[in-house]
DNA sequence: TTGACATATTAAACATTGTTTAATAATTGA
DNA sequence: TCAATTATTAAACAATGTTTAATATGTCAA
């Protein structure tokens, strides 16, 4: 028996809050069993392909409770797209390119986007989905802004060299920075979207010469 | 009275024949409006957003009316494809460029692509969730290969004026001439690409500039 | 003219979606 | 033990693409 109420109230109030941390725990662990359901399903079949009862059925409970945990599919989706931009951001990072110059950078940084594509390409068509998919689906709100701002940020990684090869004068002074940034990685991008597209098994090329072919033509020009 | 049947029978024939071509008439006629109907919906909201019963409420028919003259969504979402792709393709014919330097046709092709994109933006989202969203939706069948050809054709454009330009020197000789038009039209589509995504807007960039960059980078490479 | 037959057309039904709701089970704190 | 919050579910809902079964329409032969 607890002689001093002082003691017993503490005791109490200690037990509710380990209750209250241990039920956090359990809440959060759904979610990730959500969500990871999702990441299976979504990379299988796609945004559009995987149904809510899909994931459902992949984490064993029942349709409705996914909107316990999530606003709606785009919301689940989101998370997964999220995932994706976080391993092409680690990747297009480990290019180790530190003291490398400005233009060796922008190769590793090409190829390193590539290898994502070849490596993840689940993951590259939830992120391509995204980014080209959307004004027809509609994903909305803050979710789309914080995508908006990792897709940026790969951008920016681009960005961050031409300003350093401007800077030592390996690129020719620029306009703008931002105006070449972009250029490139359009570059970069569409060379890998035209392979998604089966252009380059039409005519026989290898995806990873096409690049190169792309990146020399970037840093070095076509005309004679 | 027909007092020769001979002559019976032959006016009996044609008159069935004259209906017979009525009734092929109206029925070109209900397809077409179907097909009207069908664009006007599918520019406004694009495939996903358009629905059957959205067509047909526009076309003033039942839904069920549709699928008597087409197979599905899809095969009337790939006519209207079709006339994206022809009015493109009518586009880039259109530039004029008999004549001129390979160079110079190389500018006016990326130009022309950027003016359908600016002129017909809703056929421009027509047909590139075509060529990106379908792995998602599954266009299947003869309808696909007749839309491939048709994009096909749009780049072999450029092809043309790339073997071209390899052939009167403008050009340096490279292994593969479609390996560089692919390289060329990857980063045209992509910068419109990037445009569509609004980062062009995020940075104060002007699209046409913006292509006059791309264009003097691919053509005159980026080192100094 | 009538009746059979093919075609055109529709309304309704169907299966599958994303999502909501109302009820139930489980857990907690008093 | 009981009230209340929370977790969970089954069922319902509305909207989709598509199919079906029925009906209207028009044609041709007898």
């Amino acid at each position: 028996m607890n002689l001093n109420p002082r003691i017993g109230s503490q005791c109490m109030k200690t037990i509710s809050q380990a209750i209250a941390r241990r039920k956090e725990n359990e809440k959060q662990e759904r979610r990730e069993r959500i969500l990871s359901a999702a990441k299976s399903v979504f990379l299988k079949k796609g945004y559009l392909g995987a149904t809510m009862r899909d994931i459902a059925l992949q984490a064993e409970l029942s349709p409705g409770l996914i909107y316990h945990y999530f606003d709606n599919k785009d919301h689940v989706y989101g998370q997964i797209c999220e995932e994706a931009f976080h391993i092409l951001l680690s990747i297009l990072r480990k290019t180790e390119s530190a003291g490398k110059p400005p233009l060796m950078k922008m190769e590793l940084i090409a190829r390193a986007y590539l290898r994502f594509y070849l490596e993840y390409p689940e993951y590259f068509e939830i992120i391509s989905f995204k980014e080209l998919g959307f004004k027809q689906v509609g994903l909305r709100g803050e979710i789309v802004e914080r995508l908006n701002r990792l897709s940026l940020e790969a951008i920016n990684l681009l960005h961050e060299i031409v300003v350093e090869g401007i800077a030592d004068q390996s690129l020719v002074p620029q306009r703008d920075t931002w105006a070449t940034t972009l250029s490139l990685w359009a570059a970069i991008e569409g060379i890998i979207f035209i392979h998604k597209r089966g252009y380059m098994e039409m005519f026989g090329l290898d995806i990873r010469q096409q690049l190169e072919h792309q990146i020399s033509i970037l840093l070095d020009g076509i005309r004679r």
